[in-house]
DNA sequence: ACCGTACTCGTACTTAGTACGATTGGCAAG
DNA sequence: CTTGCCAATCGTACTAAGTACGAGTACGGT
């Protein structure tokens, strides 16, 4: 008597929701979400369709789950530290989980309602900004402006043929090749002269960008007010 | 575009590609992407679902095509300004645009291999950095670090319900209220004190990172080795 | 008048998501 | 040990999507 909860464990319990969206998340990590077909998941978690939908109201919530996943995936501000390098930390950590998972910043696209590891993970930003000593409007700005660069970033890596330095130039410059000399004189430039150069890769990018905007931040909210300097 | 070869334009000629594509995009913004169907979309242009494979030959092409669209509404960097103000227009008329189509970004991941107007573009945009006096580096810093604030905030527009200040801030209200007070703190204060106050516009947010952006931009394009700074 | 070609569309096949109901397997109470 | 319950599983089938195939249809050049 008095079984609270559903113990786990003590069933056969093959498949529980967890379990499904884990599968998910792997397998759209494999073949991308376009592909991700309910028949596809039951075979790679060893079971039939319909057994899913017991655990699962439908697909949306399974895409709803992943969302869910991928914010419990990203590393919160650490509260030891100031918001610079706590927001580069986060920052840091969410192009790397977005990275894992390309599907990740075109699914949010489709969800609107936020659930609760989502609404947690922006709670923790916006905390570790406003401890930080920046104004609600400041942190606004800087909320608005780091999240666009990192899902940007991922985007953009998302649509690279590969991540890989070697295997994307040599993409790069297939792509490239054909084109008769002087049609896109600059691309051919930048793709001959950079990209294709050893050692190129696209990921180290984000460093840079990621650095100018948090350096921007810094001097904007030490002078609430700034006249427009520019020595 | 139409092609000046095979010009038998005398026909009856109901229907083009062009036409398939211009009703796509305008079923695409009423709908969405998710729900662009080919029979559909048929029916919009007034025709049989099989007609349209006629003039395309698959939903892929349709899909590229809308792609190509966008790109060819984008403005290019105004030759006659400078790589400043010019990347400034370029940059607000790409936010207009993905703006008016919030398909569009998450339509990108999928197609990994650009067409002619879209290589076009590219290549404007990073003429226009290099005739700006912008090293190879620098550009490509630029060009990653401003495309990636710009689809970033595209994607954080489309995910918003409403793009208006009244309907989105009563809808953050719903969001919020019924959470249990002191669950998220942070996000409570926030939507209280700053969204939800008259006159709140999250579009407005744009402006101000791009300004970051490309004061940053310009600071470090004149001092091209900088001292090593700690991160 | 006629015929080729560009265009249109009816039919049907394949693969989605998923509603419905039958079946199973293991624990609790008798 | 039996019985009965219920969560979990699965077989079947319906609807809708993309699209291959091939049969019409009409207009312009001969």
């Amino acid at each position: 008597m008095a079984s609270h909860d559903v113990a786990p464990g003590t069933r056969r319990q093959r498949l529980t929701a967890d379990r499904v969206i884990d599968g998910a998340m792997a397998l759209a990590d494999q073949i991308g979400v376009h592909d991700l077909t309910i028949r596809r998941l039951a075979e790679a978690l060893d079971t039939k369709p319909m057994t899913i939908y017991h655990h699962l109201p439908n697909k949306e919530a399974i895409l709803d789950g992943m969302i869910e996943r991928v914010f419990a995936e990203i590393d919160r501000p650490p509260a030891h530290l100031g918001w610079k390098p706590a927001m580069r930390h986060r920052c840091r950590s969410a192009r790397e989980v977005l990275s894992r998972h390309p599907w990740a910043v075109p699914l949010m696209e489709s969800r609107t309602n936020p659930l609760p590891e989502t609404l947690g993970h922006h709670d923790a930003v916006l905390g570790c900004l406003r401890r930080g000593g920046l104004s609600l409007e400041m942190t606004a700005h800087a909320y608005a402006l780091l999240d666009s660069y990192v899902y940007g970033f991922a985007v953009q890596e998302a649509n690279l043929p590969a991540t890989g330095g070697a295997e994307m130039a040599d993409l790069a410059g297939a792509l490239v090749e054909p084109l008769p000399d002087g049609v896109f004189p600059h691309l051919t430039e930048f793709a001959a002269r950079h990209v294709l150069q050893p050692g190129y890769d696209f990921r180290t990018e984000f460093e840079f960008g990621l650095d100018l905007i948090l350096d921007g931040l810094e001097g904007l909210s030490r002078e609430p007010a700034s006249s427009g300097d520019a020595w």
